[in-house]
DNA sequence: GTCTATATTCGGATAGAC
DNA sequence: GTCTATCCGAATATAGAC
């Protein structure tokens, strides 16, 4: 019998452990910065932190595990940026300062717009978990277009369209700028207008949901 | 001196040359669509052509080259695609057909669309050479967009925002699909309104260039 | 939980004969 | 232009001691 008895997981432990996936996380991404998000070596990030390669195996069971904690990471992040930010009463207002603020998340870090919203790794898909944290964001994006006056499934579809437009192209032609980001209170109230008009020519009409 | 002199290279050489150049890049194409983008490897794009690995680099020099070769080759397909139709004299119809042929165009072949659209390959950047074919494209698409009543830098970057945006959503969410083709005649539509609204109210004032 | 040592596979690329 | 043979490096992953 040895003095150092079997421990309940539930303790400072679970505590350091969390910390050391965190540095890990922060690490993974910043290589992934630098080499490419397809790039990382397990052996590169084991240097980072301090770890021998096959260390790595404790925290991940493989490279697409990583990955999938960086997928979940990544959409955390996202939800801690929105929900830094104080939005508007009006609904309006509020969904066009909400575009606004994401492309500019996207345009903050191309390599995490790349793991979240292209599927660029081969093999790589989320787990059911991760992927909860994705929906998480998703549904507050939805319930801000709705309460802007989005109805049906196609008008939402166009939403989500110009949302991801503007962050591609301020990806692919100006990462770190502003250039689409300035333009997204124009996108939106061109959006909202044409909600308008439709809502108001088939006024109760073709309101298929 | 041997029977077999050295051939100026302008013949059926190059003509054959040209054929099987083509019938690699097809076979890669294949292989991406297979495996991944990121994922192929040299020795099975010998294997599906009847080749020896080595041999592959009488014809590229770098795996790198192999996909500069590939985006040339997308673009080219985009172009034919694109020259393949007949588009309405009215501006306004033929740019909404040209939206929804792009989008389609993306939607037939998701790996095709990751090459040219987005910055996927760790090391990757087109050639000049292979970005002239790029740049053919995107010329018609201003052309047309210009056509349609585009005046300002700020514009034609909202419109490429709508196209590559539906185009993602398409891909990202019903790959092979038509749900986000279908919108884009709408979201044209709204485009152009909102064009003639802003032209209205700041009539020569605002003409930036 | 971290280490050393190693398995295994696979990758792109080069040399040089034919 | 195609081949054989090979280099060299890098990758992920596992076994087992401490």
């Amino acid at each position: 019998m040895t003095t150092t008895s079997v421990q309940p997981p539930t303790d400072r432990r679970l505590e350091r452990r969390e910390a050391k996936l965190a540095n890990i996380l922060a690490e993974a991404w910043t290589l992934a910065r630098r080499d490419g998000l397809a790039a990382i070596s397990l052996r590169d990030l084991a240097d980072a932190v301090g770890l021998r390669q096959p260390s790595l195996y404790v925290y991940f069971e493989s490279k697409l595990d990583l990955y999938d904690a960086m997928f979940a990471d990544g959409y955390r992040q996202l939800l801690a940026y929105i929900n830094a930010r104080r939005y508007s009463d009006d609904p309006r207002r509020a969904l066009a300062k909400l575009v606004a603020d994401c492309v500019q998340f996207s345009s903050n870090d191309v390599i995490r717009h790349q793991l979240l919203f292209q599927r660029t790794i081969p093999g790589f898909e989320p787990s059911a978990a991760s992927f909860d944290v994705a929906l998480d964001f998703y549904a507050i994006g939805r319930g801000m277009a709705e309460a802007a006056g989005v109805r049906t499934q196609a008008e939402l579809d166009i939403f989500t369209a110009l949302v991801s437009g503007l962050a591609h192209q301020q990806i692919a032609n100006d990462p770190g700028g502003r250039r689409w980001v300035r333009l997204a209170d124009q996108v939106v109230d061109m959006f909202l207008a044409d909600l308008d008009r439709r809502h108001k020519t088939t006024t109760s009409t073709g309101g298929r949901r």
